[in-house]
DNA sequence: AATAAAATCTAAACTTGTTTAGTTTTTATT
DNA sequence: AATAAAAACTAAACAAGTTTAGATTTTATT
């Protein structure tokens, strides 16, 4: 037999006053609402007697505030997203909120399905998305127009939004730029598709601005795009290949975790140990155990609790601040540091 | 301006039906209760036109379901738990479910509250819980007596549950069993804190009864507790005291993945190369970067996608089954396995 | 004691769907 | 054409809160 739960109105009826009463102590409005201190006591008391826990849904349907955020990331298991993830959670339950994380397998149907179920109908209060679409365009629909949304990790260039994000541009720069000065003047970086979200690109762009600021080339041979959903096997052949090639690359750049592992994987696989052969070996996003891997991994290290509690102090803050026009964006481009491991 | 949603109600005044008709239609229902094809083609059609989408809160306020499940973990950040994450949310996604995950930062308080808000007032359909809990006390209560719980990962021996664990006693074994059969003869255990939880104390079982089998003593000194609030320092202190003493350690066995990476930070700090100094490296639960990790590490290797994948049938199973009584409770135990990586 | 003002409190409307109990319309049967 | 049966549809209640507009009660003032 389930057990009743305790409503609004059973308190009301055991201390005969209104629920109007009660919701209004219950929700700390009842000095606002001119309610004496000693009925309050009575009703704080009696709801804490019969265990009442407010049902979410009737006071989010009423209020049109449900106190969710939610948070879409291409992959809930790269350690890159859930340590955000973490941050963002620890900072929205101080301020009362809950955090719903999805992922969205860096598919931009999923992606917007989640959208229209998340933001569409209120089901969040606001949004924070490390999104995967080609631009801004799903954005500017109008239902969106007033629905707080910060991006992080990537932007989109094409649309006016709130964001907090990497300096991939400036990481990117310098990492290549220490390989440069340890020697490398052959250097392939692996890139990984979709490679046109800005957090790729910007990387892609200090890796071919700082090759040029040395007079160095970089031919089409120095860019490799690996697809996302095939990581493992694609890293493969190419480094199969690309190993075995006369012209000898001196270093190999990875644009993402996840590349950097599947490039390890390889070299184990093929025996091949890369700082015997002299081979260099750098990644963009730094993790806690490529402290202890061989070969050493030069890295770019993004501030990953920064991320996650600038995300989301500002989606609170474009909450509260929903009435008060004219809209102001604001981005958030955090540094980055390297980590050389020489 | 804020743009108008699309209600029930409007897609109802433009076709000049009742709501409840479309209600009926855009559920499915339609043939059930005898709505004309050509209607049903008019409302679905109206209903794409308007880009309706319900909400949320007021079905699940009426239905008293809201297809969304609740994840508590100790920590999303952990690979594990991230990993498993990921294995629910898309199993989930495919039954028409969303998944909500919360870290309760191994402080059964937390837990608790989480549970409440969750369960008491049916926020969630259900729950997949890694609890925290030292007991099954709190699951005991009436409120909670017909709500679907799922524990992972650690369940609660004192009461009758559902649950999807990992054979950790066997995997706990056999790690030992390896590390003597190598010639580990004094191996030192290193346990955290809350150490009641299943998964841990079944470790512990399982490496004080293979010691036991091979006639090797077990002192008190063979298992070190570490507290998961300030893991970092405790194992540097630990470690510095434990590496410095006559009555020479030949393997460190950690009990979870939090640990081994510790121990892999101090062993770097200290300049201590563990394969030269003839000691063994273990750990329970497996990472990937492991492979790549100086000194080798002996692991166990839990069935992450199973687990993910049987929980979230599990739950669904007992949300479906919830009025036919008699219950049964379904405790799925997954064997582990061993990578030697020798 | 009458009146105004301030302090407390409440009935009813409202949020947006789903469901129940029924009504209306159409078709079939004699 | 009258009646029964089947098909198609709907009004109103309901879920559990919050909010608005207004009603009572108490206190202060003359």
């Amino acid at each position: 037999m389930a057990v009743k739960k305790t409503l609004l109105e059973d308190i009301a009826n055991q201390l005969n006053v209104s629920k109007t009463l009660v919701s209004m102590v219950i929700n700390g409005k009842g000095d606002a609402y001119g309610i004496s201190k000693k009925t309050q006591k009575l009703v704080l008391d009696k709801a804490l007697e019969m265990e009442y826990t407010p049902n979410v849904f009737a006071r989010a349907l009423r209020t049109g505030r449900s106190h969710l955020i939610g948070l879409l990331v291409a992959d809930i298991s790269n350690p890159f997203y859930s340590n955000i993830a973490k941050f963002v959670e620890k900072e929205l339950a101080e301020k009362g909120y809950n955090l719903m994380i999805c992922s969205t397998d860096e598919n931009s149907e999923k992606e917007e399905s989640l959208i229209s179920l998340f933001a569409e109908q209120q089901f969040m209060d606001g949004l924070i998305i490390a999104t995967t679409a080609i631009s801004g365009q799903y954005f500017e629909k109008e239902k969106l127009q007033n629905f707080p949304i910060v991006f992080i990790d990537r932007y989109l260039p094409d649309i006016k939004s709130n964001y907090v994000v990497a300096n991939n541009y400036q990481g990117s720069y310098e990492l290549t730029d220490l390989l440069i000065h340890k020697g490398c003047k052959n250097i392939l970086a692996l890139n990984i598709s979709p490679s046109y979200i800005s957090s790729l690109s910007e990387r892609i762009r200090g890796f071919k601005d700082c090759l040029e600021k040395h007079g160095l080339p970089c031919n089409k041979d120095n860019i490799i795009e690996i697809s996302f959903n095939d990581i493992q096997n694609e890293v493969r052949k190419t480094l199969v290949k690309v190993l075995n090639e006369n012209k000898k690359i001196d270093a190999i750049y990875t644009l993402n975790n996840n590349l950097a592992t599947a490039c390890l994987n390889v070299f184990n696989e093929l025996g091949f140990d890369a700082e015997k052969e002299g081979l260099r070996f750098a990644s963009f996003d730094d993790i806690s155990l490529f402290d202890f891997v061989k070969p050493n991994i030069i890295s770019v290290s993004q501030p990953i609790e920064q991320i996650g509690v600038e995300a989301a102090t500002l989606v609170l803050k474009i909450i509260d601040d929903k009435n008060s026009e004219p809209k102001e964006y604001k981005n958030i481009v955090l540094p980055t540091s390297i980590i050389s491991r020489l």
